[in-house]
DNA sequence: ACAGTGATTGCACGCGTGTGCAATCCTTGG
DNA sequence: CCAAGGATTGCACACGCGTGCAATCACTGT
């Protein structure tokens, strides 16, 4: 049936620990015999059961990714950077999808089960207590787009400094009615960027005319946005918690004929790649993903590698994307 | 340092066959003392280790699931889907992400070496022999969006149906200089789509006015949009290989002034979540993404559950999502 | 030619789990 | 009270691989 390092070693005329180190390549063995080796093994079609190996304790070469909706444009981004990342580490990831409101844990408890070597969280609500838990294991957890403080490795934009770009373009071009339309109320994320509008705004002597919720969805943004801009409060400006909502937004005021700019302004956060589609040119903060990606691995390589001290926190600076909604 | 069976019995005062028996539904075991392993498991924190459990042969659990890119929208969204279902299958998705262009076979080889049960291939091109070598290796292989002949299961829309739904609209609204911008050229829907929409068009008496391939991105559709629009050829229709493109195509028109649905028809193809937002509203074939995945899936556990019978081809209708731009 | 040295090699064990088989236990019927 | 039968249990092996250890080999220097 399957073919094993066993048949190969019959095959070669040879021990099967010859096999096995002919295929690890610090191992002792002449070269012409592990020449011979590979030789026979690819005539059979051999290949060293990575599973097998995973067994003997030196890791299993699999990565946790924990991602929710995987359909928004952000977290798709996210997850093809990712995705690419981790497989030129020679790594293979393992997909988690959890959507908002579902249970982090038992996802993540099956994924311990394969002796992940590490695990990658972009999603789900993840406590200190969680992430202890997965370095008993010996899975250590980099968190990403969230900060647990003292719990775990964290890469994470400045949602904050990203906001106070926004503010800054925003007094400049004389905008004074301010709306905000966030995400789901409890997250990390909606949290900094809307405290980071509004310490912005109260330093310019504003402050907020409207706050809703849109969910991080462009049905959300669209809905919030249609009863703001038909509310009984005047508004010039609408910043939004994430790009998708903004496209929303702006679904709105092209609804209602608002003109954006000139009436209007709608700002995003993230610079998904429809952002820059010319129906929208939408202006917003860059979230670095590649960065993201690149530190957040180099932080996970570390602990695998058995870094030890206490947990780090990578803060990456955003970048305002200027372009044609304010 | 990990917890395993052996020290769950030694706690327990049992066998580590009771523990193993506990954690199998069927066996036969007394139920006080399956009760009594599995607290004393809980209590110390063990979970079978599911890599040394697929050892034994009864399958890994794992699924590997190859993408392209999975930014681009309609990857996206088919990823969400799937991986939603694999885990709903109670196994976990191991994502291979292939970029056009890059070879399929060593990322199988990679997932192949972790015993899959089973692989979704909707990317990279699969030949007869690569399907049947991993069909030999004990991972059925499903492939989805192209149809191997006689090669692999595959469950793939009716292109050429979805395209006869446009052309039956597009000549109902008295449109006849038709221009075609398509994905990568030998790609297998690719081909279809364009078979589809040329026959469509002779029946009505017509042939296309221009034809030209726009990489399946909304850059190469705005980019293709923009030199037809600009060229010597009058048109009064773009078909689209994919939404993608479709909305580029939308950005050229609104870039040079041409009123849509008015002058210009733009129809796009798969229906991604872009082309509902009010910004487009675009015209377009929708692919059933749900049901794609629920037959590809179908398909793969018979394969896995030991199912023999010659491959099964599934062709499933589309269906035609009218919108504003045609 | 011989001892000494270093490179190869094979044996056997361990990784954590499932499971056939025989031994044991408890239950039940007479 | 005894025997028969079924339910439980534990032993031991298997899964496919890496690797320490001791044995073997080739090779070198004198």
């Amino acid at each position: 049936m399957r073919v094993t390092a066993h048949d190969v070693a019959l095959a070669a005329g040879v021990s099967r620990s010859a096999v096995s180190r002919a295929f690890s390549p610090e191992a002792s063995i002449e070269s012409r015999k592990r020449a011979h080796i590979l030789a026979v093994a690819e005539s059979l079609g051999y290949r060293p059961n990575l599973i097998a190996r995973g067994l003997t304790g030196r890791g299993s070469g699999l990565i946790a990714v924990v991602v929710g909706n995987v359909s928004s444009p952000y977290e798709a981004w996210f997850l093809d950077v990712l995705a690419e990342a981790i497989r030129a580490e020679g790594l293979l990831p393992l997909l988690l999808p959890v959507s908002p409101g579902q249970e982090l844990e038992p996802a993540l408890d099956h994924a311990l089960a394969y002796q992940v070597d590490g695990a990658v969280i972009a999603a789900g609500s993840v406590s200190r207590k969680l992430a202890e838990r997965c370095s008993a294991m010996g899975a250590p957890v980099v968190v990403v787009g969230r900060v647990i403080e003292d719990g775990a490795d964290s890469v994470c934009c400045d949602n904050r400094a990203g906001m106070a770009l926004v503010v800054e373009r925003l007094v400049a071009a004389g905008r004074r009615r301010v709306a905000w339309i966030g995400g789901y109320a409890d997250t990390f994320s909606n949290i900094e960027r809307l405290e980071g509008l509004t310490t912005g705004l109260s330093a310019a002597g504003l402050k907020l005319v409207d706050s809703r919720r849109g969910n991080y969805s462009v049905e959300g943004g669209l809905a919030q946005a249609l009863t703001l801009l038909t509310g009984p409060e005047p508004v010039d400006a609408i910043v939004c918690g994430n790009d998708a909502m903004a496209i929303g937004a702006l679904s709105a005021a092209q609804r209602l004929g608002r003109r954006v700019p000139g009436e209007l302004s709608v700002t995003g956060f993230d610079d998904i790649p429809a952002a820059s589609w010319e129906a929208y040119s939408l202006t917003t903060v860059r979230n670095p993903v590649e960065t993201t990606v690149r530190e957040a691995l180099a932080l996970l390589s570390a602990r695998i590698a058995g870094e030890d001290g206490p947990p780090q926190v990578v803060r990456l600076a955003p970048e305002l994307k200027l372009r044609r909604t304010l």
